[in-house]
DNA sequence: CAGTGGTCTAGACCACACA
DNA sequence: GTGTGGTCTAGACCACTGC
């Protein structure tokens, strides 16, 4: 377990995760304390202290001041993703990026909309479409509604160059976001776009942007055949 | 921005943050030193050190010795998704479990899933096909491969009264996972489980888990009619 | 009320990466 | 080399919560 001659908090995570594994602590039951273990390793508490938050974090344990900390009996697990820039998404396959305009317009927000993201009956909001291209080929449809009230500088904003996408990460911070993925099928424009058949599944994400109770934007990505995502932890 | 008496990482955390966002260190700027800033709030380095190492971890900032500490350009967003036992994520959404298992058998690993997950070509799978449901709706269908060399105990669970999900949580820890999301099409047989139509598109979660570079088991799990997957950061 | 985790401090040394 | 972040320490006080 030494690494060197000073006890890393590293260690200390790897013999807890060790020892959980041995089932020497079993899943449901009560671990020694804080003072103990760093007692045990020869450390100080604060670096026992960083092993354990950061496995509580990981869902490994669960800790409750003055009950003390218990191994997870169903240890719920996370996988994160990384929510790139299409761009930067594509770029990092090694492929080449276009990105390609298809039409902007102004509209009061669809009924269906005002519903999903909180928009009052008389707001109006930006409506962009476009596609993101790898290496020539359709990679992604992106739909896009931005609340005016909130971004009026997407007005003046030129979407046949830039995409909404990226004008918004450089442009608007956002201090919460929703996002949802399914599985749907295309239907007939879609279709086209990315050159699919009618009815062919495609992956669908959707996101929801808001700054501090303000919604701010709603897009629905639709990624062409064979997509998927995947991460490791 | 004073809470109390002291200041806590979280104000720092919050402060610099708001500096971000007001523009003040603008994407790319180099942000002052950790002992520069400590100054400034009135606080140890250590807590400023906390503060800067979550958003570091959060992906706003990009930190590196001697070159110090910078605003991401494009922060790459992480989007964080629980990955419950299925069992808890339908009974988290109110509604009642059931499994029901459907087939089992021990073959030699086709080749598919040799490639697909490093196996040998003299190893053996346990091969199981169960469903879940929730209020008695098809919910996932889970085609299930455990690798018996891995997980020899495999051999005596009784799957028919428990889903291969949780027995696998419960009796065998892993160290690395895979977990991959995409749409497809579901063929005849998946339909009638999951009492959809033929061609229908569906969402598909596959799986792989490994214990020190020995994979333990793959899994595919189809989700029926308008599963989707929701987190929020 | 008392015990456990949560956090802050002040100081120290180390490791890495840039010049 | 030298500066910046990375980490450990020893000690202290606080806050929550179960008894």
């Amino acid at each position: 377990m030494l690494t060197g001659d000073k006890i890393s908090f590293r260690d200390v995570k790897n013999e807890i995760l060790g020892r959980i594994h041995a089932r020497e602590w079993p899943p449901g039951s009560l671990m020694p304390g804080e003072i103990e273990l760093a007692e045990e390793f020869g450390c100080a508490r604060a670096t026992v202290n960083r092993a354990m938050r950061e496995l509580a974090e990981e869902g490994i344990i669960d800790r409750k001041r003055k009950a003390g900390t218990r191994v997870n009996i169903a240890p719920v697990r996370h996988a994160k993703f990384e929510i790139p820039l299409v761009r930067t998404e594509i770029e990092s396959l090694g492929a080449s990026y276009r990105y390609a305009f298809i039409s902007r317009s102004i509209d009061l927000a669809p009924d269906w909309l005002r519903a999903r993201i909180c928009l009052g009956p008389d707001d109006q909001v930006l409506h962009i479409e476009c596609m993101h291209y790898a290496n020539n080929a359709p990679f992604q449809f992106e739909d896009r509604w931005i609340n005016i009230t909130a971004a009026p500088k997407s007005m003046t904003a030129d979407f046949s160059a830039i995409s909404p996408n990226e004008w918004l990460v450089a442009e608007l911070p956002f201090s919460e976001a929703e996002i949802s993925f399914s599985a749907s099928a295309v239907d007939e424009r879609l279709a086209r776009f990315l050159s699919m058949y009618h009815g062919e599944p495609h992956f669908l994400s959707e996101r929801v942007t808001w700054l501090k109770d303000l919604p701010i934007t709603f897009a629905q990505m639709s990624y062409g055949r064979g997509y998927r995502m995947t991460t490791r932890y």
